[in-house]
DNA sequence: TGCGTATTTGCCAAATTAGCCAAAATGCGT
DNA sequence: ACGCATTTTGGCTAATTTGGCAAATACGCA
């Protein structure tokens, strides 16, 4: 295959593998909302905060989030508000998965 | 966390991951043009059969790819084309990304 | 039934991921 | 400089993912 489609479809698997874990859609969708600081997030979420501030390391890496210095707290701020577009066509998704479900079933 | 907010995250990141894969996003790249059974996603994607029939289970079990025989065959169909929209917002996700680098160094 | 082609599954090793605790940073206020 | 609040990093373990080979399965055809 052409390295560069590989690299390509590299750098977008990157993307949607940051995003692909529950913990860290629950970050997007609260910050698609309003920028907010490690520890609110950490509340959100309900894990240790080690594991939050991981968690933001890599939707950081992946440039989904931005992460700045507020004094004493880190502000995260969602970079790019379209990955929220997304969830329409993942509902999407869904409901086909269920719709065949039932259509096997009656 | 509400449970019912909890599953709904887990179910839509079930999706991401399924597409998080360099190598799935080149067979969902490929089915949105034309359905195609498994050998020829073998060829473009220059694996091992038995691993792209795991992709394409992976796929299959998300509900993104529909698998159906056709007599010797089988044929690898993508069941919601709207999935592929998603990578105009990647690209965005990564010209920004590429952007910032820029204006670092720059 | 037996053969050849197409696809899936069992099994295994290597690599990656996720989560927590403890410890280190970072920055504010005194 | 010190204590306090906030965030990140080190280190560890358990669980998951990936990919290939070999074996099994599914199907059409003679």
């Amino acid at each position: 295959m052409d390295p560069r489609t590989q690299s390509r479809f590299e750098a977008r698997a990157r993307i949607l593998k940051a995003m692909a874990h529950p913990t860290r859609l629950l970050i997007l969708d609260e910050l698609s909302r309003e920028a907010r600081c490690v520890g609110h997030l950490q509340e959100i979420v309900g894990a240790d905060v080690s594991t939050v501030s991981r968690h933001l390391a890599i939707l950081s890496e992946a440039g989904l989030v931005t992460r700045s210095r507020r004094g004493n707290q880190v502000l995260c701020t969602l970079t790019v508000p379209c990955v929220m577009n997304f969830f329409s066509c993942i509902e999407t998704v869904l409901q086909t998965a269920a719709r065949q479900s039932i259509d096997l079933v009656g």
